[in-house]
DNA sequence: TCTTGACCCTAAAGCAGCTTCAGGGTGTTT
DNA sequence: AAACACCCTGAAGCTGCTTTAGGGTCAAGA
């Protein structure tokens, strides 16, 4: 089948198949030789499929590659792709927790100005003019809030 | 006071500070005719302040830009400033509900494989091969996993 | 005085995972 | 023959920085 139709059938745009080729999570197709048009087959769907179902859930391009490669030796041990997941699940988890602190810090910044209607009287812009106090733990050296390195982006 | 001064009082780096300015967040620094160095003053410093902290609260540059011209507007009304941030604490807590339905899913696929030894018999592996079926509410048309634009990437 | 080391400057590339754009061929229909 | 849908490549754009390369400035110590 041609890249628009498996495109089709697994529910993503061309551009995101050829970038699968150059990423190199999917083996460069075979070309029709009369218009070098991409010419794909079964296994191209399947492997596509495993791929999108992995960015559902949010892996990386390399977690997916171990993946794959995993997938073709049937009899290796099946304890990295457990850790690997273990250790995703420990990501979102993270993630989850910090982006509750978030939504307490900026429901409690919502909460400044309920009756202002000026920003001159904003209790929101006033309270962002402060640095953040860390409640405890803080950090002895100096103040930086981390940055955190977080992989779980999108989806 | 110098570039490097006024980094370590806000606990960031340089090169973030200068890629403020790029972007148009901080105001175009005076310089010293010597040397060509970066001068700062306090009110720099507040606003460096005031942007540091929008950023731990994940907003973006865009937003961010914003706020800072409300803050110079003090007799403009402050909807736009609630708007705003309802708006943003709308992305997290939709953002967290995403995370929590990957968790779900991740938690699930890590249960396939308990026993299993080789990659041959991998529960997860398995799983993976199979596209997901939407529980329920399926869209009609074809069954793209939308990909949520979500801007809550980082912190 | 010379050198060392800390600090400053600019411009460009890198990260992740795509999307979009520019410029151009192919193939079928009308 | 024109129109339209589809295919190709290569490069740039998105976000918020960080990193690298290459090069000036300045104060202090040998």
């Amino acid at each position: 089948m041609k890249i628009g139709v498996l495109a089709k059938q697994v529910g993503i745009t061309v551009e995101t198949i050829r970038y699968y080729e150059s990423e190199g999570l999917l083996h460069p197709a075979l070309r029709d030789p009369a218009n070098n048009y991409r010419r794909y087959d079964h296994s191209h769907l399947e492997r596509l499929i495993f791929i999108r179902r992995c960015r559902t859930l949010a892996m990386t391009h390399n977690e997916i590659k171990i993946l794959l490669q995993a997938r073709v030796e049937p009899d290796a041990s099946c304890e990295t792709i457990n850790e690997l997941i273990d250790e995703h699940i420990h990501h979102v988890q993270a993630r989850m927790a910090e982006l509750q602190i978030l939504e307490t810090q900026l429901i409690e910044l919502r909460s400044q100005c309920r009756a202002a209607h000026t920003t001159r009287d904003c209790g929101i812009l006033r309270e962002l003019d402060h640095p953040i106090e860390e409640s405890s733990e803080a950090q002895p050296e100096h103040s930086h809030v981390p940055g955190s390195q977080c992989r779980i982006e999108r989806h």
